[in-house]
This record gives structure tokens, sequence and C-alpha cells, in this order.
DNA sequence: CACTTGACCTGTCCGC
DNA sequence: TGCGGACAGGTCAAGT
């Protein structure tokens, strides 16, 4: 589900309504939520205090100020909902919450703070996962150690880019773009996204790509990210923020889900097709592979 | 080694 | 209305 920008969107959600709350209890009856997890949850987690919510690629960290983190990664379909103590018992929620009384059936993880307020952790398809760690531990462990750089940090350049992507020289563009390893956050709507932006063909070899076409490439991933960050994300179907609300930017979308419609700038019917198991967006006037 | 495919799960949609 | 299959925003492991 949540690529960079929806991930950012529920940071930030989660900032505003989470900092200086104390954990009162955890209900999960499932390990696989906290797979690999090393440290004792109750043990660590309840009584303590959240400092700051922070992102790394997809992943969610919560840090507490016990020196502990709670980190996230809500895969396809997890979602963080936030619930006031009116909002838990049913009564004071908006009459336009895009989803019902919590828990509910794809909920894995109920959180209550020592205010009443709850968090819920809901994945339908059980892909997500949570983890408890010591926070100086956070980027020695495996996930975090491959990860690549943050395309919207102010010191990723181009030339940075650039230099990372031949590393990958073979491989299509599109596959090295979701490749978290090579730069984190993308998944598939941004991946699709910024190479219509560019005009070039997913499936063309990194190698066939121009120095100038790399540079526009960054630009416009960097453009896209952002742009989405300023709609809240992309609700396709289950992405909700850390209210419960819908992000917006598919309504702005060039072309993904857009499948039989027009190409926003020459017309063309923008096609789909299937990329290394991935479904893929395109114009197929303005996007040529260079073989 | 570099790259591709299947597995992990559940729900929904589409064609017969 | 029912059933089978394809598909869904991500990442791993296993395969070629």
């Amino acid at each position: 589900m949540p690529e960079l920008p929806e991930v950012e969107t529920i940071v930030r959600g989660l900032s505003k309504l989470l900092i200086g709350k104390i954990f009162l209890s955890i209900d999960f009856d499932n390990p696989k939520s906290f797979p690999n997890n090393l440290v004792d949850v109750n043990k660590f987690l309840i009584g303590s205090k959240i400092g700051t919510v922070k992102r790394r690629g997809k992943v969610i960290i919560i840090n507490l100020t016990n020196g502990y983190s709670l980190i996230v990664h809500l895969k396809m379909t997890g979602q963080l909902i936030y619930r006031s103590n009116q909002q838990s018992f049913g009564g004071g929620h908006p009459t336009d919450s895009l989803i019902g009384n919590l828990p509910d059936k794809s909920t894995r993880v109920t959180i209550d703070f020592t205010d009443s307020s709850k968090l819920f952790f809901n994945d339908q398809r059980k892909f997500g996962w949570m983890r408890l760690l010591p926070t100086i531990e956070i980027e020695n462990i495996d996930f975090f150690k491959k990860l690549g750089p943050e395309p919207l940090e102010s010191n990723f350049s181009w030339q940075k880019l650039y230099s990372r992507l031949v590393k990958r020289s073979k491989s299509p563009i599109k596959s090295v773009l979701l490749d978290q390893g090579i730069l984190a956050g993308i998944g598939n709507i941004y991946a699709d996204e910024s190479l219509w932006m560019t005009k070039i063909h997913p499936a063309t070899k990194v190698n066939k790509l121009s120095k100038s076409e790399i540079k526009n490439l960054y630009n416009n991933i960097r453009t896209v990210l952002n742009l989405s960050i300023d709609k809240g994300g992309s609700t396709d179907r289950n992405y909700l923020n850390a209210e419960g609300e819908k992000g917006s930017y598919l309504k702005f979308a060039n072309v993904f889900r857009r499948q039989g419609q027009p190409c926003m700038r020459c017309g063309e019917t923008i096609i789909k097709f299937k990329l290394n198991g991935r479904g893929t967006h395109i114009c197929p006037n303005e996007q040529r592979l260079v073989e």
C-alpha cells in the first residue's frame, strides 16, 4: 500500500497526535505481528512515553523516551489509525469517517494509551510487521542496512542518483527504481508516474539512458513525491492516513490506473502491461522502448 | 553473480 | 448467484 508520500503523511499525522502519549497496554494475538522481535514487547513498551515519530523509506519509526523504538512496516494494506477517547467509543468520530468502529476484522494490533486514546494497526493481507528494539540498533538491522538514500533529502543530487543507477546498468529502469537498496521509498505508483513525466519506457535498460534523462528523472521523482505529499498521498484501495482519511493524489495521476484514458500530454490512450510481475502504465506514444 | 519468479495473505472484481 | 482466476500500493527467498 503505502509508498513514501503515504508513509510521510501518516508520520506527520501521528506526530501531531502521539507525542507525549504513554503506553497503557498492547494487544496482539498473532506473533507474526512482531517477527524477529528480540525484546519483551510488554516489558519495554508499557509505561513508556512517545518522543518523536519519523520515517525512513516506507518504515514508520516511533521513538520512545526510554531509548527504545517501535518500527512499523505497512507493506501493501497496513493502516495505523488513531482514535481519541471520544472516537474510541463510537460517538465522536466525524460522520464522514471512512472506517467504522475499531477494532474491526482486519485489526492485528491494538494499543491503548493512558489517556484512553488508542492506536490500531489494521492490515488486511497481514504482510506488515512491527518491531520493538533499542533505538541505537535501528541502523544495524538488515532492513535498514540495505536501504538506499532518501530521494527528498536536500543533499541527494542527480549525480548521486546516476552513480547508484549505473550499478544496475542492465536492469529495466523501473525495476531499479523499485529496489529499496538503490533508492528508498518509491513504489509502483510513483515509479510509473515519474517515468511518464520523464518520457522513459519502464523497460528501458539503465545503460540506455542519457545523463540528461537521469537528471530529468531525478527532478521528476522529487516533484511527484512532493506533489503527492501535498495531496495527502494516494488512496487506491486501502490507504488511510492516521486519522482514517483518504489521500487525493490519484485524482492528479497521469498514468497510474488510467489505462484506457487519454494521455494528459498527447491524447494517446494509456495502456497497462506487466513488467517483472508488476502492473505498469505508460503512454505508448511518448514512452518508446529504446533497445 | 544478476535478474526473474513465486510466496506470503485476504478481499474484490470480472467473465463464464 | 456461484465459481475460478487474476489482481492489488511490498519485500523476501528460491529459482534460472
